[in-house]
DNA sequence: AGCCTCTGTCACAATACTGTCATACAGCGG
DNA sequence: CCGCTGTATGACAGTATTGTGACAGAGGCT
């Protein structure tokens, strides 16, 4: 285990819900924290960064919908994945949900598959570099939807482990990767791959990318970094 | 090893625990100290400074949660780690404790891998040299997460000893560290390099960073310290 | 099958960095 | 002013790290 595990806050008032969830959750290798009301949600919030939310519409306290407007309102948590837990038929809810900015929402009853299923894509999708947006570091542009790199709208051939490592990379700019980390990160983890594999990979996204020479640095002795500067 | 053995203080009343914990935390290197309720755990810390506290959440004097209240209110401990540990399924104490500042919690029964990984990782991220935060002193500018460093903007280069040095002492300025603390710290424990090597990478540290001459000071007989003054 | 591209690995060369030493120098007490 | 202890510094050789070309296997395409 890196270190803690990667956490989930639910919040919901049911407790045969909340058990379910849980036990559901933690197979799937989450840690789980359950509070009750949104006024629980925030003080937590204001502790720990959860990676994602499971937010119940009806609450006790408050409609959990005021909850998500105030997470969006807040700088630091605008960018929190949240999905919203709507009884079922409740289908002005769902449009109002998401309107307010939930990410995603479960209908009541749903399934343990379901649940994993949406959770998984919602994270997916939140991840930067596996995000649809088109990402720029100055002259080059990296489409993830199309899998196409250009300079200056010249497209640019490579092949896909590189495609993945420069997504990866200019979606993390001016921050320097170990070779280890770029290996779970790139290629997935618990790959069994040779460390200097990623030079490689490096030296051959170098050669694509030879009109824009010197936007991959090497950190000697730590690993490497896409930075403009 | 240096000195004592780096000491975590162990709060709760009920033995079994107390000898499972210690047990564990033994075994991972640590020193313990236990005490049974808050009243003995406030003149401990008036006497010792443990890198860390285990706060059981019930207590028979008073509560856990009283006791972290104060410790955060102190300023000598105000940046104690704290973790609680707390009955299992007692969900809103938990928010409580957050709330009151407890850096993480534990549930009982908690395994003893649990508890080391919660330990190690909290205690990495209060290292103030681990965290992703840029540090500053004077017109100096070190960034753990590029791994680069500057003077008023212009990059300066060097080597990675070289960074990792003045990244260590950046982190604790105006605290004079022995070579031999240097290169525990910096180097890592059970190096076995000489104490002079020490010297000359502060040399070399000292060559690069010639824009802010005098940031390194020389502590005769006793080694070398950051310093703005 | 035959041809092609892409991948991961290796071996070797070039290079930057590191640790150690020997020597010169500086602070300090007498 | 001297001598002692501790520090600064330049030089050096070994080592660690990275760049790079070559290669074989895995698939895909025709």
């Amino acid at each position: 285990m890196a270190a803690v595990e990667p956490t989930i806050l639910v919040v919901e008032d049911e407790l045969p819900i909340v058990e379910l969830i849980t036990f559901t959750l933690k197979g799937a290798g989450w840690a789980v924290d359950a509070v009750n009301d949104t006024a629980s949600a925030w003080a937590y919030l204001q502790q720990k960064r959860p990676q994602l939310m499971l937010l119940d519409w009806m609450l006790p306290d408050q409609s959990g919908i005021r909850l998500l407007a105030r997470i969006r309102a807040d700088r630091n948590f605008a960018n929190l994945p949240v999905i919203m837990l709507t009884a079922k038929s409740m289908e002005e809810d769902k449009v109002q949900g998401l309107e307010q900015g939930a990410d995603d929402y479960i209908t009541k009853p749903f399934s343990p598959r379901e649940l994993n299923a949406r959770i998984k894509a919602l994270i997916r999708r939140k991840t930067p570099e596996h995000s649809e947006l088109e990402m720029r570091a100055g002259p080059l542009t990296v489409d993830p939807v199309s899998c196409r790199v250009s300079v200056d709208g010249q497209a640019i051939e490579m092949g896909h482990a590189e495609f993945k490592l420069l997504r990866f990379l200019i979606a993390h700019p001016e921050r320097v990767f170990t070779r280890g980390q770029l290996l779970d990160k790139v290629w997935g983890d618990h790959v069994v791959l040779e460390e200097r594999t990623v030079d490689v990979h490096i030296l051959r996204l170098r050669k694509a990318l030879v009109p824009v020479e010197g936007l991959i640095k090497t950190v000697r002795s730590v690993g490497y970094m896409l930075s403009e500067k």
